[in-house]
DNA sequence: TTGACATGGTCTCAAGTGGAGACCAATAGG
DNA sequence: CCTATTGGTCTCCACTTGAGACCATGTCAA
C-alpha cells in the first residue's frame, strides 16, 4: 500500500473517532511538538545531553522564555531529562530519554525528506509568485 | 548509525551554517508545515481529492479562515493542486501533488511513532503530574 | 413569492501566543 | 568593588489565530 493510500485510511478512522483530542494519539502529540521549537531542541540534544545555556547557545535565536516552556513540556511528555545540580550557581543538564530518542528516527526521515525536496519547493514558490 | 546519532550529525551541520532560514531547508519546511493545520489537512487529502466544503466537513474544528490559509500555503509550497470549476456556485476541489503525496511517507512514520508511544507520553505526563 | 440553503470564500474584532529584554540571588574572579 | 555567569521569571508589545458575520449567485421547497 502506497503511504499517501495509508494516510487517507489513518485519516478516515481519525474522522470515525470524532476527532476528540484524547482519544487521537497523533492529533494530541503533533500539536504539542509540532511547533518551531520542540523538533529543533530534540535534534540540538540527540547528540547528547546539554546545559541550558548551551541550548541556548546551539539555538541562537530562540528566546529564554520559549527555551524554558519549550524543554518544560517535553520534560512533561516524557521526551527529556531534566537534571539539577544545586550548585552555586545552578547547574541545569537537559538529555533525551529513551522516548525521545525513538523519535529521533520518524525525525530523521522528515529531515531527510525535506532537504531531498527542498529544491522542488521552492521551484513551485517561484512559480507561483510568477503567476501572480 | 542510530538515528539519534544521525540526528545529532545533521544538526551540528546546521549549527555550521548559522541557521540561516534560507539556507537550513528544514527549518524553512518544518516552519511552514509544522503548524497546527497542514499535517491534518495532507493527512485529509492523502484519500484523494476534495472540495473545500468537504474538508471543511472532515476537519471539523478548522475555521473557514485558516482553511483557506493553510490551503493557500501548501499550494504555493507546491503539496496540494487547486482546481476551480467555474459554475455557479463555484467548485473548487484540491487534491495532493506528487509531491504532497511524496510527503505522505514521512508523515506515516510520524503517525505511526505517535500511535505507538503515546501510551508512554500519558504515563510521563501523569507521573510529572503526581510529583507537583 | 418568499424564504432557506449551498457554494467558496473575505472581513472584522477579540482572544491567545510568541519575542524582546529587564530583572533576580548568589558567587567567583579581577 | 565591579562585573560576569547560572537558570530562569516577569512584563510589555506585536503578531497570529479563532469565531462568526457577510457576500453574490442560483436552486429548491412552501
Amino acid at each position: 500500500m502506497d503511504p499517501h493510500v495509508a494516510l487517507g485510511a489513518k485519516f478516515a478512522g481519525w474522522a470515525d473517532l470524532g476527532f476528540d483530542d484524547a482519544r487521537c494519539p497523533v492529533r494530541n502529540l503533533l500539536d504539542r511538538i509540532g511547533d518551531r521549537w520542540s523538533t529543533l531542541l530534540i535534534a540540538a540534544l540527540a547528540g547528547g545531553p546539554k546545559r541550558f545555556s548551551a541550548l541556548a547557545r546551539a539555538v541562537p535565536d530562540i528566546s529564554k522564555r520559549m527555551l524554558t516552556q519549550t524543554l518544560r513540556t517535553l520534560e512533561t511528555d516524557g521526551f527529556v531529562h531534566r537534571d539539577v545540580q544545586p550548585t552555586v550557581p545552578p547547574s541545569v543538564t537537559y538529555s533525551l530519554t529513551p522516548l525521545g530518542q525513538s523519535f529521533a528516527g520518524p525525525l530523521l526521515n522528515l529531515v531527510e525528506w525535506a532537504e531531498a525536496n527542498f529544491e522542488d519547493v521552492l521551484e513551485a514558490r517561484s512559480r507561483m509568485a510568477d503567476a501572480a
